[in-house]
RNA sequence: GGGCUCUUAGCUCAGUUGGUUAGAGCGCUACCUUGACAUGGUAGAGGUCAUAGGUUCGAGUCCUAUAGAGCCCA
């Protein structure tokens, strides 16, 4: 493709879906294992199968997009792992929406037939979020790609289940549960939100037997009254401590009621007497464990009055039997009072219906003995987190862990491995026929497998080893894992961060890793090194992005406008260490009108290679050492401090960093200054063979720019890349990352350079400040005290042609009083702008005025520090040179404005 | 109730271990279509770094308290 070709405006559309196609079916993202390499592995969180690209995933797989490309062109076989889950709740829903639109239901199909359906419906459905990842620029290994119901997965949840029941780590146990009535199913504590919610206090007397003393008690649901089977006081509370071991009469029931006494009643808060209903809430239920309460349950699966309650209330929804039994309550005379009361109610996080405490028989996994080694390597540093706060939100959940609850009830998901023999004994099996040799019953026992199925998380924990293949033994778990960082949401640090630390060192232990032999120490057994919890995207008014609120942009549309390259690039440069993002997509155009200033840069370069090179072919190997000018020696310089700064920037996980160097280094030093400087040379007077040289160096330089953004601008920096030079089938994906190796950063270089600017930016300020128009040559006097600076002024005089229409330097000496001007101080430096009759003399001297009033505060303030002995005397010695330096160059530089303010004057 | 985070220019945000004259992008003002780019260029205005104390020779940076905003856990 010949540069001409090349359009004024970069329009992403041209080349964002030709280079994806053209890498993917290269295969150039796929990752093998590679002995002469060093791995470096991602997994994706794999996103939900019903999912669809959000604004978070964006955040999240930009930056996973970043690590892996920037390793892989640094030599790391890299591996990025993608997948799905299967989300079973979620899933499960949609599919149930669908039946109900044709009238039927998943009872109606029956289990099996359900199971189909859900596939077939993912078949078509699902996996949305992948493809759109693709058109995000993901450079995910898509031949490993991988979903929690595969087959193989599905292997290793089945090996882990077993394994954990045949140890004890799984049991089931009636326990309170948090229950969605909706679903009718189990949720983890994980899966509740609770927010504040207005309700009421209700406050109920309550006949104490063989007396005509009452105890009030107060309850935000007076329908749990019916599910009663103590009341409860502090032993401490000296109001009720004559009630202690008497008995209550429970309203309309008649129930009696122990009155027990335990340290967990709050004195304070309303009455200090409770009622206690140890199968509909979990704190009642722990008490009724320490005081042997009867644990009677007055609800059903569907959230109705089961058959425990009084007649006129079975059946009853649990909101409609709240609302007769407050009226019942008050023509009885039993209620006291009612409140309004504020009070964190849980819902379900799938459906928002009021999740319901319930008892009920569920599967649990003991999670304190996973707990002690997962706290461990993060407490030591084999995992670190960034930012590193999140280490404490860690250790605060392990310390306090408890069971999780693994079953729900559902259907679409992985069914409990458990069977059950007809005398009620179970065993946790393959198989049916290997739980009948585990159970030591005949081939024909007919056995009963558990109806349930586990949670989602239970598979997804497992994700960095079951991916590879494990419980198989083979060189891909053997090499990738561990992986090395893990880039997820903060909201997920309990649900999967955190669990697969332990299924990890649980599972792997004693596997073979990397060296052949047997993992037992912590940096072979933790499934990643590092852990990077990102930003949470928000709306400019700081809500969260939600479905509900509709202010959540569609990443498509936003990649449609302003191009991938462009919402990576704003992304990356918007999101900062684990603090939370405000984004609209009018933030894309800094990403967009990044891309574009990069566009035209290269555009210019190809245009003036043409010129000046014809068609000879340019190498870009190496940089070309000769006719180096001060302009080179400084961009080279520059880009060796941002290579290195680059590369920093990214091992600390700072991406907005990182995406910063890159801005200022091309935008600024590249675009603003090295190109502008260098059309002094394209069309100077230098030979062509010197030309070529020079355009040659740029283009290396640039292409050194490329190769940097790549991994944030994977499409655009490709596309020119192609450009630069013959490629020969070669892609930027997989060529070498700046080392910055053949450059060294040369401070006097800059230093010189600086000089340089800062006159052209004196220049250019008197002429804003004076209103002198840009095509307006201008004569310069310049008078130098000290050390001599005259070569630098005949040296660079075609910079400051070129940058502020400088057309001629003339050397004043220091006696010398210039002709009525403008003027200005860099360094040792005076330079002024004679301009009769042009400059408006009162605004010039407000300038200097201005200019020495703010000179003189700095002077008087430094002129304290250094009069104040104690800072002398016990600041570092640079810290006082600087300040005298400072001191000495400000006094002068006040001087020389006083000189010519009083030339203005006279 | 326990824990965590934030408050810097009109807006969105940088500011690593305390030590150059506190920066950027957007917006705003003025000027400019100058041989890549108006999705551009040049210059400028704009900040008592939430408040009050403290530590220190020195605090946007460390400590304490207060106010406001948000998050997590119970």
């Amino acid at each position: 493709m010949s540069q001409q070709e090349l359009p004024k405006i970069y329009n992403p559309k041209d080349v964002e879906d030709k280079w994806y196609q053209y890498w993917e079916t290269r295969k150039l993202f796929h990752a093998t294992v590679n002995k002469d390499k060093k791995p470096y592995t991602v997994v994706i969180p794999p996103p939900n199968v019903t999912g669809i690209l959000t604004m978070g995933h964006v955040l999240n797989n930009t930056i996973q997009d970043v690590l892996v490309r920037w390793k892989r062109m640094q030599g790391y076989e890299a591996c990025w792992i993608p997948g799905t889950d299967h989300a079973g709740i979620a899933t499960q829903n949609a599919v149930e929406k669908a039946l109900a639109k044709e009238g039927t239901n998943r009872h109606n199909l029956g289990r099996e037939k359900f199971v189909e359906r859900v596939w077939e419906w993912r078949k078509e459905y699902g996996g949305t979020i992948i493809r759109q990842l693709r058109k995000l620029g993901a450079s995910c290994d898509w031949e490993r790609e991988r979903f929690t119901m595969d087959e193989g997965l599905s292997e290793a949840v089945k090996e882990v289940f077993i394994r954990m029941f045949d140890k004890g780590l799984v049991y089931r146990g009636k326990y309170i549960v948090n229950w969605c009535t909706f679903h009718q199913t189990a949720l983890s504590d994980d899966e509740v939100d609770y927010s504040e919610t207005n309700g009421n206090l209700y406050y109920v007397k309550y006949r104490i037997e063989g007396t005509n003393e009452f105890g009030v008690v107060a309850t935000t649901r007076p329908e749990t009254i019916l599910g009663d089977t103590a009341i409860c006081v502090n032993p401490k509370d000296e109001r009720y401590k004559h009630l202690i071991g008497r008995t209550a009469i429970l309203p309309i029931v008649g129930r009696r009621l122990p009155i027990i006494a335990d340290d967990y009643i709050d004195s304070s808060f309303a009455t200090g007497m409770m009622k206690v209903t140890p199968a509909h809430d979990p704190n009642d239920f722990l008490l009724g464990q320490r005081h042997n309460l009867q644990q009677l349950n007055v609800l059903d699966e569907k959230g109705h009055m089961n058959e425990a309650v009084p007649k006129q209330y079975e059946g009853l929804d649990r909101f409609e039997c709240r609302k007769r039994l407050i009226k019942d309550l008050e023509a009885l005379g039993v209620l006291v009072k009612t409140e309004p009361h504020v009070h964190n109610v849980g819902k379900c996080y799938r459906c928002g219906t009021v999740i319901e405490p319930y008892l009920s028989d569920q599967w649990f996994v003991r999670m304190k003995p996973l707990a002690k080694q997962a706290l461990r390597v993060v407490q030591n540093g084999t995992i670190r987190f960034h930012p590193d706060r999140w280490v404490k939100v860690y250790e605060n959940w392990m310390n306090n862990i408890r069971d999780w609850c693994i079953s729900r009830q559902i259907w679409w998901g992985h069914r409990i491995p458990v069977f059950y023999a007809p005398d009620g004994t179970y065993v946790a099996a393959r198989n049916e026929s290997e739980a009948k040799k585990k159970l030591n019953l005949p081939e024909e026992t007919p056995l009963r497998q558990d109806e349930d199925v586990l949670d989602t998380w239970f598979s997804s924990w497992l994700w960095p080893f079951s991916t590879l293949g494990w419980p198989k033994q083979n060189e891909d778990l053997q090499y990738f894992n561990p992986t090395d960082a893990l880039v997820t949401a903060p909201d997920i640090i309990f649900f999967w961060v955190a669990r697969m630390v332990m299924a990890n060192m649980e599972f792997l232990k004693g596997e073979p890793g990397r060296n052949g032999k047997p993992r037992a120490s912590d940096e072979e057994l933790v499934p990643f090194r590092d852990v990077y919890f990102t930003s949470i995207i928000r709306d400019m008014q700081g809500r969260k992005m939600s479905k509900s609120l509709g202010n959540s942009p569609d990443p498509l549309d936003v990649i449609a406008e302003y191009g991938a390259d462009a919402l990576r690039f704003t992304v990356s440069y918007l999101a900062p260490l684990g603090q939370d993002v405000l984004f609209s997509k009018e933030k894309c155009e800094i990403g967009r009108n990044f891309a574009n200033k990069l566009w035209n840069a290269g555009r210019f370069l190809l245009l003036n290679k043409t010129e000046i090179c014809g068609d000879k072919k340019i190498s870009l190997d190496s940089i070309p050492q000769e006719h180096l000018d001060l302009a080179d020696r400084w961009i080279l310089s520059r880009l060796a401090g941002a290579v290195r700064d680059f590369n920093a920037a990214l091992n600390g996980f700072h991406l907005n960093d990182a995406s910063k160097i890159l801005y200022d280094f091309i935008w600024h030093d590249f675009c603003d200054w090295y190109v502008e400087f260098a059309k002094t040379r394209f069309y100077g007077d230098e030979p062509v063979e010197v030309k070529q040289v020079v355009v040659t160096r740029a283009l290396w330089v640039f292409d050194q720019a490329l190769r940097m953004l790549h991994p944030m601008m994977p499409f655009v920096s490709e596309e020119l890349w192609q450009h630069l030079a013959e490629r020969n089938g070669e892609s930027l994906i997989r060529a070498s990352f700046p080392t910055g190796q053949n450059l060294s950063i040369e401070p006097q270089t800059e230093k010189e350079m600086a000089f340089v600017q800062d006159v052209i930016n004196a220049v250019r300020n008197i002429r804003g400040e004076n209103n002198i128009a840009p095509s307006k040559d201008i004569h310069l006097q310049v008078r130098i005290a000290g050390e001599k600076k005259d070569d630098v002024f005949k040296t660079y005089s075609k910079y400051l042609a070129k940058l502020a229409r400088v057309v001629s330097v003339e050397m004043i000496a220091p006696t010398t009083k210039p002709k009525m001007s403008s003027s200005a101080v860099v360094g040792n430096t005076e330079i002024f702008v004679p301009l009769e009759g042009l400059i408006d003399v009162d605004a010039e001297k407000i300038r200097l005025e201005k200019e020495i009033e703010r000179l003189s505060a700095l002077i008087q303030s430094i002129q304290n520090k250094l009069a104040n002995a104690s800072f002398v005397e016990r600041a570092p010695k640079n810290v006082v040179d600087r300040e005298k330096e400072k001191l000495a160059n400000f006094t002068s530089s006040v001087e020389k404005l006083r000189t010519s303010l009083k030339h203005l004057s006279a």
